[in-house]
DNA sequence: CTTATATATCGAGAAATGTCGATACGTTTC
DNA sequence: GAAACGTATCGACATTTCTCGATATATAAG
């Protein structure tokens, strides 16, 4: 895959000055990266959802009930489309639900697990001043 | 900004019947999302930092300690130059912590609420199956 | 002070993502 | 069944993001 790979295994050998450890070291942090690399793909899907501004003021929003399309693009005051693309992403990552009556289609949050992600989100952001 | 908008106000109207009420409903929707957006750029940051899986395996890398640059790219596999940049986006987010020393930048996690943040990701993931 | 080492930054190309008008689909109403 | 309405999907363009080699910076070592 990388080239880097065999190059990267001498250099800490030399920074460790015994090869065994050095491949020793090198191998627990493979295993430690190849435990944490199986399943990141979900919680990826995640946060890239939750990563616009635009969505993260729908999943806002949502915190105060539930509400059709047509209501949440006058909120957001983007176009019906747009908001459409934004919550079938957050759909997709399992963060809202649907429900259909007759031709509107309503939105709420998934889970209260959607919420404490947004608080501790928030947390960290007021942590840093 | 968005010409959608006088548009919108009509049609809510003709939907609710009452054109004062809709007004009304649009104001309280506007007024909504206006509290909703204004402080939700500094969240959606680092969300973004969080939704990368090169970025987030090294959060869950870093839960097990401290480690430096040279640890960290054998770890994931990958380049320097990428390691690094992705590292400083992470710091950027104020999700992680660096200490110099001598020619060694070594990063750990800066707070707690990120490992809460990934486990209540996970916590969200596991729901949808 | 020259060299080696660890890391950061730059720059360019590739890939992913956001935006929005146009259009398609499904439901209701007449 | 035709028209109106709410929503989803498509397609094209603009922007952002990822990746990685090349280069710059800084510290240590000889």
């Amino acid at each position: 895959m990388h080239e880097l790979t065999d190059g990267s295994v001498e250099k800490l050998a030399r920074l460790i000055g015994d090869e065994e450890r050095a491949r020793l070291k090198i191998q627990r942090l493979r295993s430690l990266a190849d435990v944490i690399e199986s399943d990141v793909q979900d919680e990826v899907k995640i946060f890239k959802a939750l990563s616009d501004p635009c969505r993260l003021a729908i999943l806002k929003l949502l915190q105060n009930g539930e509400f059709c399309v047509c209501e949440i693009m006058i909120a957001l005051d983007r176009p019906q489309s747009t908001t459409s693309h934004h919550l079938s992403i957050l759909k997709d990552a399992g963060l809202i639900k649907e429900r259909k009556v007759g031709k509107w289609s309503n939105y709420r949050l998934a889970d209260g697990a959607v919420i404490e992600l947004m608080n501790q989100a928030r947390l960290l952001s007021m942590l840093q001043k």
